[in-house]
RNA sequence: GGUGGGGUGGCCGAGUGGCUUAGGCAAGGGCCUGCAAAGCCCUGUACGCGGGUUCGAUUCCCGCUCCCACCUCCA
């Protein structure tokens, strides 16, 4: 059994075959970096991360690139509107957009490119594609792509350019010869910020919005590569245009296009320019950690449609806490024990297109023998539990032991803590060694009423921190 | 108008022509506990609507309906 993954291209499961054996190249549509990242974003981080952590399960060295686009047209309206320079907004954001995949685990890439730093690269693809007579210069100093010049144009999307609804809020740009056509590079307009423009052999000017993918899966993957990711909402016009110009520059390309589904808020596309986002401050305030998060935004299909709500939200972070309790649990009784052999329904799920609802399945039932194994004292089923649990969080990027999820002052607090719990537990043991309930119970509530929530088992008292999410502290 | 994806039990969310059926959350009952918590066991309520194929369909086919996405910037 191998990986099967669904290609968008073929609209079919196929087996994935890298082109290098031993070695993947994924190349993932990062974010315009026009305004602080939200959720949906973060949807699609989590959910190539799992993807590559699978392929390097699977063995593979992966190289994975992941851009930033730096500049467009709505980062410089901002920048209008801001008063600052346009680079300023998105660095700021992609500061922002950062340190979000790093709260929800999701691993460093490989590269992250951005676009500004690869306008060589560009102007040498843009100069190929005049040369093979698939772009045209206007007077007024732009390159667009002739789409009549490639008849591919439209297969990936499914679109048929005679079809396609002719509706567009700009005034069509009076040098196209085609309204499909769409720009290689911009020239200077009195409108724009004046800084964000640079020479090239067709006068002052900028990137069009899909350029930068082209140039820099190039120059950092070759002409031809494993994987092209990205959200199923860019899957037109960008990842179209995208192929069209990289293809007709002569290049292989990506031999699998995987589109993750969008997140939804109350039925409709969280969506900047809609403006019903929420990001990671907003699920902060309603005591959402991270982790839960991550493990909402994993355990549904990637390829399927998640409609936002706390509620839902609230289900899946309640799911992760047992999850995680177990952990902490069976760490208690055998000590730590390493990431071990996951059990083959879980493979089997993860090969199967990254079916995570089955391998989330299959978790719980370890999770579940697991702490039937607590329960009747089986130290080595317990252990063998632990280790599989940890190895299938580990590839689902939710291993509560892992660094990622350990709170920076959380480990020197917890020693002092349970210092002071230990005192306070003493005196309640001793109160049930005389059958003093009444006494007891008013130490546990003391403790509650500081966060700290006791629980009796076989092996004497323990205790956990409350949730944040719980107003019982206050 | 074109293209694609969907409507599964109280909620989230897999899956399959019948055979044991996901899994989680919530609910009820039980075990355990001084009580609780956690955990374990058990329980119920499903496959949008109407036809068809079939011994048998939630699963295949047809029609209908509703929802979503894309065709315009958006992971």
């Amino acid at each position: 059994m191998s990986l099967q993954l669904y290609d968008t291209a073929t609209r079919s499961v196929r087996d994935f075959v890298p082109r290098e054996p031993g070695k993947a190249g994924i190349y993932l549509c990062g974010v315009t970096v026009q305004s602080p990242p939200h959720i949906g974003h973060l949807r699609s981080g989590v959910n190539y991360d799992v993807l590559r952590r699978w392929l390097e399960y699977r063995g593979l060295a992966v190289r994975f690139i992941r851009n930033i686009t730096d500049i467009d047209d709505k980062v410089l309206k901002r920048a209008l509107d801001e008063g600052v320079p346009y680079w300023s907004i998105a660095y700021r954001n992609e500061r922002l957009l950062d340190d979000a995949y790093d709260a929800v685990g999701v691993e460093l890439p490989t590269y992250e490119p951005r676009a500004t730093g690869h306008i060589p690269e560009m102007h040498e693809l843009i100069q190929r594609l005049i040369d093979r007579g698939h772009a045209y210069v206007t007077d007024a100093g732009e390159v667009y792509f002739d789409v009549s010049s490639w008849p591919e144009y439209g297969a990936l999307s499914g679109q048929k350019p005679d079809e396609m609804r002719r509706q567009s809020s700009e005034p069509p740009a009076p040098d196209k010869r085609n309204p499909l056509d769409f720009a290689l590079w911009k020239g200077v307009k009195p409108t724009e910020p004046q800084d964000a423009y640079w020479p090239s052999p067709w006068g002052r000017g900028r990137p069009g919005w899909h350029i930068e993918c082209s140039a820099m899966t190039w120059r950092y993957l070759g002409e031809e590569f494993d994987i092209h990711g990205g959200g199923r909402d860019i899957q037109f016009p960008h990842h179209e245009n995208e192929v069209a110009q990289s293809k007709a520059a002569g290049f292989g390309f990506a031999r699998f296009w995987v589109h993750n589904g969008p997140l939804n808020m109350a039925g409709e596309k969280m969506s900047k320019s809609i403006g019903n986002v929420v990001g990671l401050p907003e699920l902060a305030a309603h005591g959402i950690r991270p982790a839960e998060l991550r493990y909402y935004l994993a355990a549904p299909h990637y390829r399927s449609v998640i409609d936002f709500s706390y509620e839902a939200l609230e289900e899946s972070a309640a799911a992760y806490r047992r999850v995680e309790g177990f952990v902490q649990r069976a760490v208690e009784q055998v000590g730590v024990v390493d990431p071990g052999p996951v059990c083959a329904d879980f493979v089997t799920a993860m090969d199967d297109d990254l079916n995570t609802p089955r391998a989330f399945a299959a978790l719980h039932e370890v999770v579940r023998d697991g702490n039937a194994a607590l329960a009747s004292g089986d130290r080595t089923a317990v252990a063998g539990a632990l280790a599989g649990v940890r190895g299938m969080l580990g590839l689902l990027g939710l291993d509560p032991l892992s660094t990622l999820w350990r709170e920076a002052a959380s480990d020197d607090l917890r020693s002092t803590v349970d210092k002071l719990v230990a005192h306070a537990l003493e005196r309640r043991e001793q109160a049930r060694a005389g059958r003093d309930w009444s006494t007891a119970d008013a130490v546990r509530d003391q403790l509650k009423q500081a966060g700290v929530l006791i629980e009796d088992t076989p092996h004497g008292p323990r205790w956990t921190l409350a949730d944040d999410t719980t107003d019982g502290s206050s």
